[in-house]
DNA sequence: CGACCATTTGATATGGATCAAGCGATGTGG
DNA sequence: CCACATCGCTTGATCCATATCAAATGGTCG
């Protein structure tokens, strides 16, 4: 939770000053996507890459939203997160991908090769101590997606648009940019109990919802106390 | 998976020879532990650390199995994982645990200050390696674990039989350290559909229960298969 | 032997899945 | 510019896997 703050701080940061003014480099992977990433720019639900590809470069979303995910045998599949602009993804494990990436909507990212930031973590600690914060982070996602997972189905769409609610700074309305599938499978259920959960909060006057992807938070206390 | 293979053979290998001879360190954290840890006995349901509490050491156990743990508001239990003999657990995050710690059964682990260990990182650049390489083994686990839980109970039971006869090489039988409302935490259901699968599996011969604690496992590649 | 705790087994209830239909927005071709 | 196909979402009816409630069994320790 601090971390990812931190870091988005850190890259809206970044984007509001003049890029060559940087501070005495606190973020040195972070400033090491902005001058050595490549940018790629990708469609609409095209494979950023895919399970078990080796991991070869690190990713950071400047626009657009990205999800990972895995597919078992019989089809189920399962969303591991999204990241938003500003999130770093693609370091979930050591040698191989154990998720597939795609774009959900058109989407920027900066490429960085994962052995030129290896190299850099070997000579410099700060880089490694990132490294191993930014995995740290990942892993506390995890383990909170993994106590959204046994939660009600209530419980879990709240819990899910109070996550959204957190990464857009001071607002209380998101503009979600993935499906009712997306969601779906992000929390472990069905496309008809997400779309029939929302209308019941709105029927609670939990939340409103202007359009099927724009969701207004009327009453964030009321959702917190359902996450339980 | 690599990751804690690579662990549990070096901290087995430890034991069997003798402690003097050591190779020339490959495991830095490791032998860190085995020089700098203090060891200290839990009994049976000791708490080892608690939720929140600041994340000062890490653990490696020697003897005895650890669960880590976290209770929602309405008493619902999730256990995050089962640390064996060989395992090193603690540092699920940066600052303070997520979880809660508990020896299931009478236990002996190895403290080390966190502190020293990441003094020992920022000099030496492969103990910062070996703790990368650990919290993203954790990471992995976590997402198998989500994996898991959206799972059918027959797959959950059958996926956690296999994760247990992964972790003692070579036999096909186990011999659960916890109850059944232990495994159920674990896996997101009831004691009694714990209970009950287990009974079928074993009326489908996948296993037999000479006792309710030692599992048999008859068929593994027929849960292999039901773990999709 | 008797008390206690863990586990199994049985009967019933229920939350969410599944199957199915309707609706609204977006886009396309006539 | 409008008829119509398409797609994403919502709503309704029914079903089923697992939870819940309840009781029986078995193993352990005094």
């Amino acid at each position: 939770m601090l971390m990812q703050t931190t870091v988005q701080n850190v890259s809206h940061g970044a984007g509001r000053r003049a890029p060559i003014e940087l501070p005495i480099a606190p973020h040195p992977l972070t400033d090491a996507f902005d001058l050595m990433g490549a940018s790629m720019p990708f469609t609409r639900n095209a494979e950023i890459y895919g399970e078990k590809e080796p991991a070869e470069y690190l990713y950071k979303v400047i626009s657009g939203t990205v999800r990972t995910y895995k597919v078992l045998t019989d089809g189920r599949r399962q969303i591991g997160a999204f990241y938003l602009p500003g999130d770093i993804f693609g370091f979930e494990t050591d040698a191989d991908h154990a998720f597939s990436a795609e774009a959900i909507t058109n989407t920027k990212v900066l490429v960085i090769k994962r052995s030129a930031v290896t190299a850099l973590a070997a000579r410099d600690y700060s880089v490694a101590e990132q490294l191993l914060s930014l995995t740290a982070h990942e892993l506390t996602r995890a383990q909170n997606h993994i106590m959204l997972l046994i939660k009600t189905a209530q419980e879990r769409v709240a819990g899910f648009l109070l996550e959204m609610l957190d990464r857009v700074q001071g607002r209380n309305e998101v503009d979600l940019p993935m499906s009712r599938q997306d969601i779906a499978d992000y929390l472990g259920l069905t496309i008809e109990t997400v779309s029939r959960t929302l209308t019941h909060l709105e029927h609670c006057a939990a939340i409103a919802l202007p359009t099927s992807r724009r969701i207004l938070l009327r009453d964030p206390a009321a959702l917190r106390q359902l996450n339980s």
